[in-house]
DNA sequence: GGCCAGGCTTTTC
DNA sequence: GAAAAGCATGGC
């Protein structure tokens, strides 16, 4: 293993990891964790500012680009910190970062999670791994769309993704085809990511922004689920503010994370 | 046991 | 067009 450290100043590795925007990594009993950021398999604790990575690959680079070290937190915090409302939220569950994902990964999780539970989605995407990934140190890689885009809805049964199979492997063969093609998606407006996006069977706005969000980095995305709507409700009965357009989805990571860790028990 | 889960598609009014 | 049903599975 390779050791990495990383300084992150107000910083929550727990709640950047647990907090739904990825499904690979678990915690362990003594507050670290382990799991999978792509095909890199690591071991991750936080002390105070720092960030200690024991990871299969020397590969610093990587893991400075996932943990998203090139945006500037603090900054969208201030800014975002003008709106009372946002205060609560971003005193709660600040210490998040926007995961830099794999786009096909976060799409294909994403597709996964409609109509689900955060457990319930970690288990049918080990699954997916381990049925259809490649062996790498630690684990499976996720798999790539080429490898599921010839299987059939049986093949994906041992997952128990239920009505979802098909969409997977709707979205597989798009990409693998390149009829969806992510590198053109990266360099989209979010609006035309998201029309494009569409065009696989079973993925529909909220789907699609979590995709443009999670996995191109897109910080205008905005995806609103149950949750987001409970959260809106609460602290922004009359929207978003649209001068914060630009980071909004950075936004919407404090305020998802807050209504279901902390609001969850409070009436409106 | 019915309800719900980071919804979407299909059918029906 | 809007509203409602249907969809697989599992936890509570």
């Amino acid at each position: 293993m390779h050791e990495i450290t990383l300084t992150i100043p107000h910083f929550s590795l727990r709640d950047t990891l647990l907090c739904g925007q990825c499904f690979r990594w678990e915690e362990n009993p003594d507050g670290s964790f382990s799991g999978f950021a792509g095909a890199h398999y690591a071991d991750i604790r936080q002390a105070g500012s720092q960030v200690l990575i024991a990871s299969s690959q020397a590969d610093a680079g990587f893991w400075h680009a996932y943990f998203d070290l090139d945006t500037d937190y603090e900054d969208a915090k201030r800014r975002l910190y003008r709106y009372r409302a946002m205060r609560g939220p971003i005193d709660r569950a600040g210490g998040i970062r926007l995961l830099r994902q794999d786009p096909w990964e976060a799409l294909c999780s994403f597709i996964i999670s409609q109509n689900n539970n955060i457990p319930r989605i970690k288990g049918i995407v080990g699954r997916l791994c381990e049925g259809f990934g490649s062996p790498v140190p630690g684990g499976f890689s996720f798999p790539a769309p080429e490898r599921l885009a010839g299987c059939t809805a049986d093949d994906l049964a041992p997952l128990r993704a239920g009505f979802r199979a098909k969409y997977i492997l709707d979205a597989a063969k798009k990409v693998a085809d390149g009829t969806i093609d992510p590198a053109r998606i990266a360099h989209s407006s979010t609006g035309e990511g998201e029309a494009e996006l569409m065009q696989i069977l079973g993925v529909g706005v909220k789907v699609a922004q979590c995709a443009l969000l999670y996995g191109f980095h897109k910080l205008d995305a905005f995806p609103v689920d149950v949750w987001m709507k409970k959260s809106l409700a609460l602290y922004f009965p009359n929207g978003f503010p649209k001068q914060a357009k630009k980071i909004q989805g950075i936004a919407q990571q404090f305020l998802f994370h807050d209504i279901r860790t902390y609001q969850e028990e409070r009436s409106g």
